[in-house]
RNA sequence: CGGGGUGUCGUAUAGUGGUAGUACGCUUGCUUUGGGAGCAUGUAGUCCCAGUUCGAUUCUGGGCACCCCGACCA
């Protein structure tokens, strides 16, 4: 994409009421744009790393026989009736509107009741488990308090997904697995080596759950580090003799190193609570009825994009992993040399790359490099009049700030 | 939801009971062009509603919005 084709700005200044560096940055880059606290648009930049998380987690949640499909906003009160958690004293961030004919409907902060209806009508069998539906999809919170940039929205992309299997065994290897899974997830977006994988209750979904948190100063949690090795921590707000006593530990608090941390996705086993509620049963082999034993596993992922910007920014700006960058390069054309940036960015198209191309006339080269910090691509490609007389061009890591000048003609067998 | 703070061009800010200023941005022109250039030019603003007042952006009341701390976070 050309930058003169590109219609949001790169600002001087950051608002001055966003404090948090990922608002800060990814506002000031022109990522995101904020239309109510905790509200935010993606503008090109932004919705293109949106995706390129999202397909890494749909890849990810295919291969472990995930099913993609998409669900309602809208939601049917007679569904959370029956589990109880039409009740805002139950569940107290809904949004709440009304049909023209006063007919009450939320506006979907979770999918667990519309989809386990929804499946009574595809489970019958013990032919038909396990099976993994999950989503990508826009999910509701009234928060009391929407904070923190991404990290705490009331409109936001989520992926949910949800196990359905014969019996706790069943279930329990699945959930094992999808630790892994997120492991795996969150390594691509840089994030593996701060996250942890957190003890934690389960609130009203269950009694307990894991928490993935990654440590970061911006988090609202605290975490207690329990084994380096393994990534296993446990929840501050958690920590008490039933836990210890449920999850056979052997810890002293005060032996617990601990950080701040951002809560990046979460699992729960779910087990009956669901498929009793609403009654969602499977036939054995032995002809037998049996209630679903059921799992879900959870990414926010605006916060995760949040949680990205602030592991991995410097004083100059946002410092993107490889595999989220908006663009796979940041060619940047300085003054009278169009043609040949033109052939180079034609070239890297070619080629497949995603390019990122400044094409502005009568712009300084400082506007240009400070630009191309700020937006954060990994490598950017420097094209000037003082090194193409010698056939020469400049490659730049935004990360080391190191820059590197090669030869135009070698240009393509580095990348 | 409790406590606190703030609302002035697109952004960041100054100021005032009597014509609202500056910087950045944006327009136009010229000069520049390797780390947010220079000169000139034009552009645009007092959150909303009421009250007090000859006159309110300023004072008072109400509303709305935003931010921070706490609580909450399924």
């Amino acid at each position: 994409m050309k930058f003169t084709q590109l219609f949001s700005k790169t600002k001087k200044d950051s608002p001055k009421d966003e404090v948090s560096k990922n608002a800060q940055l990814l506002i000031k880059a022109g990522y995101i744009h904020k239309e109510l606290a905790g509200v935010y648009t993606y503008l090109p930049l932004g919705l293109r790393v949106i995706n390129k998380i999202s397909n890494i987690i749909r890849e990810e949640m295919n291969k472990v026989g995930g099913q993609e499909i998409l669900m309602t906003v809208l939601q049917d009160k007679g569904l959370w009736e029956k589990t109880g958690r039409w009740n805002d004293d139950v569940v107290d961030d809904w949004f709440k509107t009304k049909l023209k004919n006063d007919t009450e409907l939320g506006l979907g902060f979770t999918h667990e009741e519309p989809l386990v209806n929804l499946m009574k009508n595809h489970i019958n069998s013990y032919k038909d488990l396990p099976i993994y539906p999950y989503q990508i999809q826009t999910k509701f919170r009234n928060e009391l308090r929407a904070k923190s940039g991404l990290m705490r929205g009331r409109e936001f992309l989520m992926k949910d997904m949800y196990s359905f299997s014969k019996d706790k065994e069943e279930h329990e290897a699945f959930y094992e697995k999808m630790k892994g899974v997120y492991m795996n997830i969150f390594n691509k977006l840089g994030l593996g080596d701060k996250t942890y994988i957190t003890i934690s209750s389960g609130g009203s979904f269950s009694k307990y759950s894991y928490e993935f948190q990654t440590m970061s100063e911006a988090g609202e949690d605290i975490i207690y580090i329990i084994d380096q090795e393994k990534k296993l921590a446990i929840n501050k707000d958690d920590f008490n003799e039933e836990i210890i006593k449920d999850f056979n530990l052997e810890i002293k608090k005060e032996n617990l190193i601990s950080s701040k941390s951002i809560e990046i996705g979460d699992i729960y086993s779910l087990g009956f609570k669901y498929s009793e509620a609403m009654n969602l049963k499977y036939t054995t082999k032995d002809g037998e009825d049996k209630f679903v034993y059921m799992g879900c596993y959870g990414i926010g992922i605006p916060r995760l994009m949040g949680a990205v910007v602030e592991s991995n920014s410097d004083d100059k700006g946002i410092v993107w992993p490889k595999e989220i960058s908006p663009f796979d390069i940041h060619l940047i054309g300085l003054d009278k040399v169009a043609d040949t940036s033109n052939k180079i960015y034609d070239g890297l198209i070619e080629r497949g790359f995603s390019v990122l191309y400044d094409d502005r006339a009568d712009t300084s080269a400082g506007i240009k490099f400070n630009d191309a910090d700020l937006i954060g691509i990994p490598i950017q490609i420097i094209i000037g009049e003082k090194k193409l007389k010698n056939n020469e061009l400049e490659m730049k890591d935004r990360k080391t700030q190191e820059i590197k000048t090669v030869s135009v003609d070698s240009l393509y067998d580095l990348l």
